[in-house]
DNA sequence: TTGACGAATGAACACGTGTTCATTTTACTG
DNA sequence: CAGTAAAATGAACACGTGTTCATTCGTCAA
């Protein structure tokens, strides 16, 4: 109350575009050309400007420069849970790339169920992203490019099975981006494996009922199964969590009739899963069962699961993504295209002879 | 290049105040006052302007908004690792947290071995964050606020024990907001449990050489060691991540004296300890090598690792971390304050009777 | 030297919003 | 009903930048 003022300036004011010019001695026209590369200038006059840019601690002023530019050099990206092992993993590596591209990541969080609050959307258009990456499948690309107009939206996980109406798919082609994990090969090398080491019956935990992620790599081992004489594997219920997990393979062998083997929806599953087995059950892995996981996050390779497991190689989809984000921010209208990243199986302890 | 025009406005053009004044009937500036909670507007007009701008999906422009306002509502968050157990997990909660104030989380990387870019500063300010919170402290809290002069920094896991000259303390009190963690109290719960399960030779893996955190956990553990009569705890290097540690106790035990009992600095370092013990050298855990953690990040209570652990309340820091973050935005000139979260020991699996 | 042409320059405007201030309307008191 | 204080309103300006367009500068050939 008895302050002078409230809003005295005590800390020295933000450099400004106009403050650079007027020491460099250039118009304030010109400071905004020697930051934009397009832009003709003298080399040496964009020089000095930098210089004395350099010296101030002055940048442009990103605020000011979205709003002409309609470029808020922001991605939003929506996920579940930040601290999930595969999605922090991927976070990083994009947070790294797209700062190396001169954006900067916005992070938004869903409820953990993967459904996304109404309001969340527009919540997020107020920040203005320049793309939008949807690390969850329940919300349809539509209702998100009506809400986000601006935004180029970008879904992954998009299985190729999943495309019967539940997502948005005009007859000839693709509405938006999207960035494919090709589930078969990783799965078809697991299978083998398993088989060759004389698993026959083989169970698949799943993820999140209705994930679309969940349900490809289903549909895939079900099919190379069959391909391969084996028994439709048995279904038991997961929901990508360590505990969700360990109980569901407790139940399964309790209560249900076990398995030679058995392949999760993602690692941490299969920790859960290997878990219960040993610790639990007093079942070995492998000699008992076999377990497989998909991801290959870091902690795999831990020496107390050193898990045989589907990687997806995460730098490939990174550089994938930025493709596509770059690509459309470049031209608009350019029509939509699908990346498809491939899989592999990584052979650790997990898988091996019976007994 | 025989498109009609390059810039055809195909999608419509994003809802703004002006377009939502028109239909509502209303002045621009009556959609402003609805939106901001403060000003004065008739109750009814202002419930008729929030329901146009929700059937046309409006929010206010925060790059506009931003640069009138100078509040972003954007909090930088500098981070080596986002996939690391510990930071992924506090961003989570911090970003459910401040997007529940209307803030999102910006996400920027530093070099893994914890130092800053000097351009990331820079390149960071563009972006005008409303704060800045440092999970690294190889930047000097002076160096931060000479860059973001509007930004509000905020340090965390700043060890009460390293105020000596290296950070900018002022004689009469902080010069910038702080969060501590109180070591001790989990420490010494700890340390007093290991030697009453007859623990005497006990080691300490350090963190990153550097790092205050780090620091601060090894000068509390043998401060307390030395009151209860122990020898000084034996120190190998780490640098809080797995592989480090693992490495480094089979180094421990096979080129050293080995220990009865080890304290980590951070829970992912003690499960490469404890895998290090138990799938290459043979110990067991807890009979052989006790065996404690810091952090207590999701993982430690995997059953493989079942960790006994020194639990830092995430929910409690971020908490306190989100309250000073407002206090400084609602008025900058409140002199710094510091905030202390206290630590508690979990028990688990690995410190037990010996033999 | 003149002419012409491309490169460099600066004035003015636009982006979408919050805020100040003078003005008008509303509500309340006597 | 008159009078007054309080509340609500709208015009104008500011925020810091990119961009357009008419103008000026520099260079080189004739």
């Amino acid at each position: 109350m008895t302050d002078p003022k409230p809003d005295t300036p005590e800390r020295p004011q933000r450099a400004t575009a106009e403050m650079v010019a007027r020491i460099a001695k250039v118009s304030r026209v010109a400071v905004s050309r020697a930051f934009n590369p397009d832009a003709s200038i003298k080399p040496e006059k964009r020089a000095h400007i930098l210089d004395v840019a350099q010296t101030l601690g002055y940048a442009p002023d990103r605020a000011a420069r979205a709003l002409v530019t309609r470029r808020s050099h922001l991605v939003g990206v929506i996920v579940p849970d930040v601290w999930s092992p595969w999605e922090s993993q991927e976070i990083d590596v994009l947070t790294a790339a797209l700062q190396n591209e001169g954006f900067a990541t916005l992070l938004f969080k869903t409820r953990t169920d993967y459904s996304i609050d109404p309001t969340l959307l527009t919540y997020m258009r107020g920040f203005n992203p320049d793309s939008v990456i949807a690390f969850t499948e329940n919300v349809r690309p539509r209702t998100l490019t009506k809400v986000l107009d601006r935004a180029v939206p970008i879904y992954i996980d998009y299985p190729q099975t999943a495309g019967d109406g539940y997502w948005d798919r005009e007859d000839e082609g693709l509405l938006f981006d999207r960035l494919n994990i090709l589930t078969r090969g990783g799965i078809e090398q697991a299978v083998a494996m398993m088989q060759g080491y004389g698993a026959r019956r083989i169970a698949y935990l799943s993820g999140l009922s209705r994930s679309l992620a969940s349900v490809a790599r289903e549909e895939t081992l079900r099919s190379i199964m069959r391909e391969r004489g084996l028994p439709d594997p048995v279904l038991f219920p997961g929901d990508f969590t360590y505990d969700t997990a360990y109980s569901a393979t407790l139940d399964l062998f309790r209560l249900g009739d076990g398995a030679d083997a058995i392949f999760a929806a993602n690692d941490v599953g299969a920790f859960g899963i290997i878990d219960a087995l040993r610790h639990e059950l007093n079942l070995r892995v492998p000699e008992d069962v076999m377990v497989v996981g998909f991801d290959d996050i870091q902690q795999a390779h831990w020496k107390s699961y050193n898990l045989t497991t589907v990687k997806v190689d995460i730098d490939q989809r990174v550089q994938a993504l930025v493709r596509l984000i770059l690509r459309r921010l470049k031209n608009p209208h350019v029509p939509p295209m699908e990346e498809t990243i491939a899989t592999r199986l990584v052979v650790r302890g997990t898988v091996g002879k019976r007994g």
